[in-house]
DNA sequence: ATATAATACATTACGTGTTATATAAATAGA
DNA sequence: TCTATTTATATAACACGTAATGTATTATAT
């Protein structure tokens, strides 16, 4: 097998490597926001959730809540739009400002995401980083490990086998 | 000023935190690849330090070793190729492998690149990471901070007039 | 009042990642 | 040997981030 260069070269290609977890991290919390039926990217939820929290947004507003560029932001917000979760009145006093608020459909949809996905990832992902300690790269390290050897998804259902047994 | 939602979520928006780490890292590694006049982006250099270390391998072996995808790989080639920094040649054995190296130009880029922006790159990067320890979420919260606070830029500037005092 | 600057958002163009699929070469089985 | 499968790479289509720029709207200064 043929070695791991971002992981040799450390410090120096850091960026590349939290991009390179992000996108695994990403890719296996869809799977489990696909298999609740939640048709969006999982992308699209720090979104829904900034609105769910902090009520109506404008576009900027959201943009910094979230930590994406506001482009970025608009994008998400024309699929969302087009979904029928969130919606925009520009009828406030400054016109050139959009506030974004969610419908009930979107309501609906962050209630019945946390209670089922929200809730699975967040333990998966917990139970990830529960042994991680010490220094960063160690803990990247075994963070990459842990999610090669199991992912999101296996650990969830594992979780939901324990249970079971648990009950019986 | 509007919270940071994707800080706030914790263990479940941690991918979308990863790679919005990775960016930020990236695009500041960039500012100081740019300004000792390396023209590629940051993405590519570990291709070039895979070949570098491990001699010429096909594309997939790259794809390995770099953990990107092979069309991702397939398409760094094409502008490694254009710059003159990578060739093939596929008149070995298998006529499918198409085994990449490095050309004399692109070794020297490497040779250059080390001593100069990867050097500062990794020394700026581990003196961020210097300072952390305990659960990986602290962790990756001082980190963005740092980044936040003072670019790698500006690390490797200090640095620099840090040396430019001792030596005075 | 009116020209100028700043702000909020949309649009464009682009980089780079992914998956799915096409193609060519090698290998295996009949 | 001829067909089927596997393997290595290329290509296509799409997701999603960015920076740069356009376009209204609002604020400011003369």
């Amino acid at each position: 097998m043929t070695q791991d260069i971002v992981e040799q070269l450390g410090h120096l290609a850091l960026g590349s490597r939290f991009k390179r977890i992000g996108e695994q991290l990403q890719a296996q919390a869809q799977v489990l926001l696909d298999a609740e039926g939640l048709g969006l990217p999982a992308s699209h939820f720090p979104l829904l959730a900034a609105l769910d929290r902090l009520g109506p947004l404008s576009v900027g507003e959201i943009a910094e809540a979230v930590g994406v560029s506001q482009p970025g932001i608009t994008r998400q917000l024309v699929r969302l739009e087009i979904e029928g979760l969130v919606k925009s009145q520009r009828l406030s006093g400054d016109r050139r400002r959009r506030p974004i608020m969610l419908t009930v459909a979107g309501s609906l949809l962050v209630t019945r995401a946390r209670k089922s996905a929200w809730a699975k990832i967040e333990t998966a992902v917990a139970g990830i980083c529960e042994e991680l300690d010490g220094p960063l790269l160690n803990q990247l390290a075994a963070l990459e490990q842990q999610l090669k050897h199991s992912s999101l998804a296996a650990r969830v259902a594992s979780k939901t086998r324990d249970r079971r047994h648990a009950r019986a």
